[in-house]
DNA sequence: TTCATTTATTGAACTTGTTCAATGTTTTGT
DNA sequence: ACAAAACATTGAACAAGTTCAATAAATGAA
């Protein structure tokens, strides 16, 4: 059942079985309904996660009630609020399911027992912490400079299997544009073929 | 002469004296001159920077040759290309001078070595990296909610001293915006004083 | 100081994206 | 299977931001 988070961990460093195994430990297994929360805007963030199955939108409400998708988390992929979960202060972020999903869920006091008894998880999480960062770079730099229509296109390329399974009312607030502009410029692409 | 590096290090975690200095003389001084660049696309980044004095740019050219500036760094602040460092692949990165600076160099060899001699040395990196991700996020969050007007008012607000040092062609890109533009917004705050 | 270069401002025409309101389509819960 | 809700599409009017070209102002190197 922890297969896949051991899996995951082993593509990012070495452990020992006894090192893998007594870090996978420290994991529960959460069941997460559909449109259900993991967390919301004012909450603590108490855990890190790593979806098994499903899909978690992680996203935040501006001033003026719109949503910012700010990354989408399927099968393999961690969650958490790293702002509110390493500093203990109040997110502004909600985390919900798309799907009826499953996650495992660490706590903050057992991450700290295990970046206390487990070296290597210190270097793991600077590994993944750089790897996060450097994709957010990469997206902010697209954003920067590309078009809607573009970064539309690049989305489906990078994501394929997530613009199938994505309203695109979720692909718009990813993207940063009004569902509206997103269902034009998927007129003019299919006119185009 | 590596005091500010020192400071630095110590408002993120706490090391003794043998376990700073030993990772501090790791650190080589370079000059900059206004202009120069510290890496240029196509190079692989074979430095961590600290920056002791001025100020440097980080930015990438697209397509299209616009200049999307990713941050400044002055003073106090830490440059790398962190996916070219890394990966050891070629940079998409260009960090060049804005004025006259000095910066502290580590290469890979010695922050590994650093990783692996200093274990705390990994989770300073570690937090350090966090930071700077839940900063990036922020402005993601930012870029995608709010209007050029708000991110040029947010800017000064938060960053007054990198104002006064930049020139508004700078900020535009910084911003995402066209510098003729960045220059409407202006006109538009003064005359409402 | 001078002249060349870089930076900043402005206006007009244009492109990209938003807003709002109406309508049609698909999903979902029971 | 049905009704309700959520999602998607469209058009028209609008707002935000770009582009280009011209001019002015500031800076820098000799």
């Amino acid at each position: 059942m922890k297969e896949l988070l051991k899996q995951n961990i082993l593509k990012h460093i070495a452990l020992s079985n006894k090192e893998i195994d007594s870090f996978c430990n420290l994991f529960n297994e959460n069941k997460v309904m559909k449109k259900q929360f993991l967390l919301r805007e004012g909450d603590i963030c108490k855990f890190e996660g790593f979806v098994t199955k499903g899909l978690f939108r992680i996203y935040h409400i501006d001033q003026n009630g719109f949503e910012q998708v700010l990354y989408f988390a399927q099968e393999n992929w961690w969650i958490t609020d790293m702002d509110s979960f390493t500093n203990e202060k109040p997110s502004h972020l909600y985390i919900q399911a798309l799907e009826d999903s499953v996650v495992l869920l660490i706590s903050k006091k057992d991450k700290e027992f295990a970046y206390n008894n487990i070296p290597k998880i210190e270097k793991l999480f600077r590994i993944m912490t750089q790897k996060t960062h450097i994709s957010l770079q990469r997206r902010m730099i697209d954003n920067l400079s590309k078009t809607a229509d573009q970064r539309y296109i690049d989305f489906i390329e990078k994501y394929p299997n997530l613009f199938q399974r994505l309203t695109n009312l979720q692909i718009a607030a990813y993207l940063g544009i009004s569902h509206e502009f997103l269902s034009k410029i998927r007129r003019k692409i299919a006119s185009k073929k």
